[in-house]
DNA sequence: AGTTCCCGCCAACGT
DNA sequence: ACGTTGGCGGGAACT
């Protein structure tokens, strides 16, 4: 994938006195400035930026090259982006256990190697959270850390896919309002706006979020929806989550978001975010962790149908604008 | 007019 | 102090 895919066509080929109306002979420099001038007559690709996350990729694909350290600095300097934009990129990639921080400017590139335990794993803590539940507002949303947002975020997010039956259709709205802890602990009672504001923002993070996961190939856009004219994404990653044994339609009840559920949270059942220490939020690595050996004794069959899909989707909608009602 | 995402301020943390 | 990370939201660029 190159970035400029985006040209449509290539120009046609000329030489260069035929787009300077200029026969005489220019020196080099001359010549370099003029080229310069006619390549800005043509329609160029838009800075990319989309692509930051690709070319990234690109130096450091997830499967072909081994361990190798990665330096900030360079790499953002080697992409042409500014080195606040690696953060972006690396956080997201550290919380799928693709890279690690070693130390000041370094991290250890593991690529996809650890993926696919990771993601079992994943699965596994999202079941811890009752995720499935918490989509269909049957369960009280995880508390989110105050640190390494992002990553916990986009782990998170995978985790929505991961619980649900393959091929459940998630979009970003739905997956901020159950991965957003709303309630402040403190009654520093948010305005609507500054609610607003918020979930604008977290929506905002989601589609950095996605992006990574569409370029290491983990879900997939779904396009032409007729339904919701938001995006929706579904999950195409190596390790699927289990076959979708028939695709349940969740109970469309109202539910009192945080009043009705009180939190018996067990900080045990979210190691993701284990680690007290402030910025030093180790993500659990599954050599750590004992064995965990997921009987998915699910069997059933039923090729999920397409509308049993987006009707899932519709009715989480649904549930979703009946809990933000009653915010 | 809404969706998608670029960009950079600046705070929190580390040294 | 000063450098490094990264939360966050305005608003540009795209539909």
């Amino acid at each position: 994938m190159y970035e400029d895919d985006n040209i449509t066509c290539t120009p046609k080929r000329c030489v260069l006195t035929e787009v300077t109306n200029s026969s005489s002979y220019v020196s080099p420099n001359a010549n370099l400035k003029l080229l310069t001038n006619v390549a800005l007559q043509y329609p160029t690709p838009p800075p990319s930026a989309v692509q930051r996350k690709e070319k990234f990729l690109n130096l450091y694909p997830l499967h072909g090259i081994g361990t190798v350290e990665i330096q900030l600095d360079t790499t953002a300097a080697s992409l042409g982006v500014e080195k606040r934009r690696m953060y972006d990129i690396i956080n997201i990639l550290e919380a799928m256990q693709c890279a690690v921080h070693k130390r000041k400017n370094t991290y250890l590139w593991h690529g996809g190697s650890r993926l696919n335990g990771f993601l079992k794993m994943l699965k596994k803590q999202g079941e811890s959270l009752r995720l499935s539940e918490v989509l269909r507002g049957r369960a009280p949303k995880p508390p989110t850390p105050k640190h390494k947002t992002l990553g916990v975020l986009a782990q998170r997010f995978l985790m929505l896919f991961l619980v649900e039956p393959h091929n459940t259709l998630i979009n970003l709205e739905m997956a901020v309002r159950v991965l957003i802890d709303t309630s402040n602990k403190y009654k520093t009672v948010l305005s609507v706006e500054q609610q607003e504001r918020q979930h604008k923002s977290k929506v905002r993070r989601l589609y950095d979020i996605a992006n990574v996961f569409i370029s290491i190939g983990l879900i997939e856009k779904v396009s032409g929806n007729l339904i919701l004219k938001k995006p929706v994404f579904k999950y195409v990653g190596p390790y699927k989550p289990k076959k979708a044994d028939k695709v349940m339609v969740a109970t469309p009840s109202p539910i009192t978001p945080l009043a009705v559920l009180d939190s018996q949270q067990r900080a045990s059942s979210c190691p993701v975010y284990a680690g007290k220490s402030k910025r030093k939020l180790e993500f659990t690595t599954p050599t750590t962790s004992r064995e965990l050996k997921l009987g998915i004794s699910t069997p059933p069959h039923t090729p999920s149908h397409k509308w049993d899909e987006i009707l899932l989707v519709a009715d989480m909608e649904l549930t979703r604008i009946n809990n933000g009602v009653m915010l």
